[in-house]
DNA sequence: GCAGCGATTAACCATCTGGTGAGTTAACCC
DNA sequence: GGGTTAACTCACCAGATGGTTAATCGCTGC
């Protein structure tokens, strides 16, 4: 498909088999992505998985071993996937609370545009995280985000902006679990109190509010006796 | 085992069998919501939740159709339990922030109480809340929750202390996601960052931190600019 | 042109699993 | 005490499901 890719993407459909491993790979997790978000680990069905493929379903077992290998190979590419987009954003340059706010945003799309992400993650979490405590390169992957956040609280702690007593891993949750529950819960919540969030003015609207209520958070206690407060605030709502 | 309890609750263990519809419809329910919880829907075994109990298999064909109708019955159980727990709270006597911190360290305690609730509503999720669309009972039953923190958003509004950009349903959903979030992922969130969202400080400190935030999202925009406020604030703390 | 090997296929299997047919027991009513 | 019915037991099944055996294909090196 893209000129990048090695010789050949497609297989010109008159050759019926064509040896290619990494593509054989690719196609087996790229379906075992989409069953196992949909239908959950025991919910899949490996005959589903072969069948949403052109190979055959001994694949899967002559590369990811068992249901379960896939399975974690499946949680592996998809928490990979977050978190090197995650990298590309640049922080550096904005004030403390705007890049609070850059992160937020960015979290929230990526969760809005990524259900299938949400779904594993929800679906890893009933099996009590016991894949994922199994993955070494998972449990390190994750740490970056942490760092990236904590150097942000220093930095608006120096400045007066932040208060002291959040810690970066407190934050990441507070912004994941809005963002997260939003989507992971959509179905529940939208059929208990009849709205559905996934309209785009709901989506604009809670956006807002969670940034908001976060980077008051942060705000807060530095903003009521703090005087560099206020004129941070004035310059930041300006600049924007 | 109470006394309120109508003939018997628990067998004379020398009779085998004893007739107890009731009894049996609640032991199947109790099982089942164990084994739904632990396993999801279609991970679940009928015959698991069978052996759980005294009675045999048949029953629950008996008295809830197919797998479907014990897993709806199931949600419809536990839902009902967290709204009628909830209806209990008093909250005309407290100012709105208090009213709101109030309901706010309620669904806090409940939901960290009962990680069965939230899985089950995970896994509802998980089936894109289709069975509970299906459910009379339960879109109606949660209506109340609502009405009462519309009640409480606008004794805050008259009152000069919350701002009026924020809908019940919204606050609802603030509220329970940071609530939610923290039982519903503590496995991966737990293992990805190496902190146990279980241990009491954590707990402690999270109550406090989702409180503020949420409080102080709504009071923010009324706090900026309305006289009324900090003399209400001054009340308020003086109170607690 | 053939040995070696990774990639791939198709048929097959043991077991599990939701679901049921048919009969049994206890209570209640007349 | 006989008939009716709700509550219950037991053995069984058909199809689904994860996993496997064994054979084949096509490329590479010689």
């Amino acid at each position: 498909m893209l000129p990048t890719q090695p010789p050949e993407t497609e297989a010109p459909s008159g050759r019926p088999r064509k040896p290619d491993a990494e593509r054989t790979r690719r196609e087996i997790l790229a379906a075992a992505r989409q069953e196992f978000a949909e239908h959950g680990l025991s919910g899949a069905r490996i005959d589903t998985i072969a069948a949403r493929m052109r190979t055959n379903k001994r694949m899967i077992y002559y590369y990811f071993g068992s249901k379960e290998g896939l399975y974690l190979a499946t949680l592996e590419q998809v928490y990979g996937d977050i978190r090197s987009v995650e990298q590309e954003l640049d922080l550096d340059s904005l004030t403390p609370s705007d890049a609070v706010r850059r992160i937020i945003e960015f979290t929230f799309d990526y969760q809005e545009a990524h259900p299938d992400f949400i779904r594993l993650v929800s679906i890893e979490n009933i099996h009590n995280g016991k894949h994922l405590a199994q993955s070494e390169r998972l449990r390190n992957l994750n740490m970056s985000v942490i760092q990236r956040l904590d150097g942000i609280l220093q930095r608006g702690r120096r400045s007066g902006a932040f208060r002291s007593d959040i810690d970066p891993i407190d934050l990441h949750m507070l912004i994941s679990a809005f963002c997260f529950f939003r989507v992971s819960n959509r179905h529940t919540f939208g059929a208990l109190f009849g709205c559905d969030l996934t309209a785009p003015e709901q989506r604009k609207k809670h956006k807002r509010m969670i940034s908001e209520a976060i980077v008051g958070l942060l705000e807060s206690a530095a903003s009521a006796c703090n005087p560099a407060t206020p004129a941070l605030r004035r310059a930041r709502s300006a600049g924007r």
